[in-house]
DNA sequence: ATGAAAGCGCTAACAT
DNA sequence: ATGTTAGCGCTTTCAT
């Protein structure tokens, strides 16, 4: 069944093109049964709407293109997620794009979705190449840069510092009486947030005369199991560490089951702190802290602004929006030490 | 700065819009000093093709849209990233959309979806009503139905059978001694595979002369909080089971946390069962049982059967593409009674 | 309330 | 190797 045109349907009903065309996006100067003649005629085709024509006509589209580094990371189809939710009602339409971690493959991606003519784009962080930033300014369309705040924004920006966020961290385990910290990442020449998160943090310990007694980095992707592996590993090569930074929770439950597994007291004998607030987090068998991220928030605020610049040309509020994650699951840890001390 | 065109890039470059075509497009017939002035300018004027035309013209697009239930249950982003990696080099660019597994929606985002000439289309499951089928018949175009294997595709099928999955834990945890066996579920009016593994494992135990000796079925969707909390409800509430089957691992991770609380022993004392094969399931401090899923290379196998329809025209090998979930994390179960009957 | 003409930016098909 | 013409399916603009 080839699809069929508006032509096909106009002929139809016995209309212009024109007056279908109208009568199908409800305009007001439609005779009643125009009206009708034309929807039946439609339905009896099974119609569909070419929007290639649609948008090269009236030269405008109803995408906004959204390009994340990984499906496989939570955070980031829970923003996906936060932004499709906030844009339902407007008539737009998310389009995804995954950039794995990858400047190059970010910047092909983003030319081809620049190349679908979106309304707006949002992409992830603020650390794309001079080549990328061209490429977004020259589309001459709202550009929204989520998740980070550390940097200088194309546009508009959504997120949060993870350098802030780091240090609070650090300041956090330091007020919780923990001197003997270690760190486990993952590939952080691709995940800068965590790179930032990290930098910020050591940086606190050092201004205390400080330094990460240990640290393992993966060379894969964050997930639950390398945490778990390179926790174990950390854990038997030495016995004086008090708590453990890492680059998000995944890591660090991941680490907290290792320390279960290895009969190690969290967080009384070691805290675990990780980094987003995952769902998960709330339920292990004890208490890991970490920063609250609001992904869904950030998501859906990204959204708002969008329809508002659509509808209102330009935007009302300011062109950066900053979220600041609390720190949870801190509850009774210097307690936890205060206890061994006795 | 406007966007540009190609009619722009082929004057600054001293051709015809035609010759700037090809030329970007790297056809053969075109002088290689003709080819590089047309790159320089295209360069200069930061020129991105305008695919709504050059699909219109060409009356094809590079688009395979995909429609999922939703971006929260990490299944869904596994098999998206699959089709994504899949289609990977291949010209194809995978598009999203979620139906919040709202059958109207996805009614509405199919449509969508389809006003932008996708070259094929993939939706989860078979159990689309008939005038989304309808639709998906009439969009002339190859439709991939992923996921699920019970009921009758449109086109083409990659899945397995979740009927067949319920069944084969059923037996298994018959087979692990187990006879006080409950169940606990998230929305299954709306999560539809979850119900055909709920009533499939039913009939087993009912061909056995069993029911379900207890279940708790949440109004929200599938989580590990909502996993734990129906658990420690029913925990609460009798002491008899030895074994729970659950829709799926969030639920089951969820439920093996409330049994540490409670300081169940897990699975010698009581057997969880789930289903996917997260990747978290492998890490917990507990053996649970579940069917491993094969998510990503479901969406592999789906980009793979849609750049070959693409290449040859028609497919080589057989429409219907089914998978076995083997069930792990039961080693040892039955052992576990063993020691209990001593 | 309806229709006709022009054109969105590009490519296919046919020149040359 | 390059250019010309026509047209993809729709909307915009201007008539009527």
């Amino acid at each position: 069944m080839r699809r069929s045109t508006l032509e096909e349907v106009a002929a139809l009903a016995g209309v212009s093109k024109m007056t279908a065309s109208r009568a199908l996006r409800g305009a007001s100067d439609v005779a009643q049964d125009t009206r009708e003649r034309v929807q039946h005629a439609a339905e009896r085709l099974s119609y569909v709407a070419n929007r290639l024509a649609l948008s090269l006509s009236s030269q405008r589209t109803n995408l906004v293109a959204v390009v994340v580094p990984s499906m496989s990371n939570t955070v980031f189809p829970e923003v996906l997620s936060g932004i499709t939710t906030g844009l339902e009602g407007s008539g737009m339409q998310a389009v995804f794009g995954i950039s794995d971690y990858d400047a190059d493959k970010e910047r092909d991606i983003i030319r081809d979705m620049l190349s679908w003519q979106p309304a707006a784009i949002v992409v992830t962080g603020l650390d794309q190449p001079e080549e990328t930033v061209r490429m977004l300014k020259a589309a001459d369309i709202p550009v929204i840069q989520v998740m980070d705040l550390d940097g200088t924004p194309v546009d508009f920006n959504v997120g949060l510092s993870h350098g802030e966020a780091g240090r609070d961290m650090a300041k956090a385990l330091l007020a919780a009486g923990r001197r003997k910290i270690a760190y486990i990442g993952s590939a952080l020449d691709k995940d800068l947030r965590a790179g930032k998160r990290k930098a910020a943090f050591e940086q606190v310990l050092l201004a205390q005369g400080l330094g990460l007694v240990s640290h393992r980095i993966g060379d894969d992707f964050s997930s639950i199991a390398l945490g778990k592996r390179l926790t174990a590993d950390m854990l038997a090569s030495r016995s004086d560490i008090d708590s453990i930074y890492y680059s998000n929770d995944d890591m660090a439950a991941g680490g907290l089951f290792a320390c279960m597994e290895a009969g190690i007291a969290v967080p009384s004998q070691i805290l675990l702190a990780g980094f987003n607030g995952l769902d998960l987090t709330d339920c292990l068998p004890a208490l890991i802290a970490t920063s609250r991220s609001p992904r869904r928030a950030m998501g859906e605020i990204t959204a708002k602004l969008i329809t508002d610049v659509m509808a209102n040309g330009r935007v009302s509020g300011p062109k950066t929006i900053a979220f600041k994650p609390p720190i949870i699951g801190l509850e009774g840890a210097a307690a936890g030490l205060a206890k061994k001390s006795e």
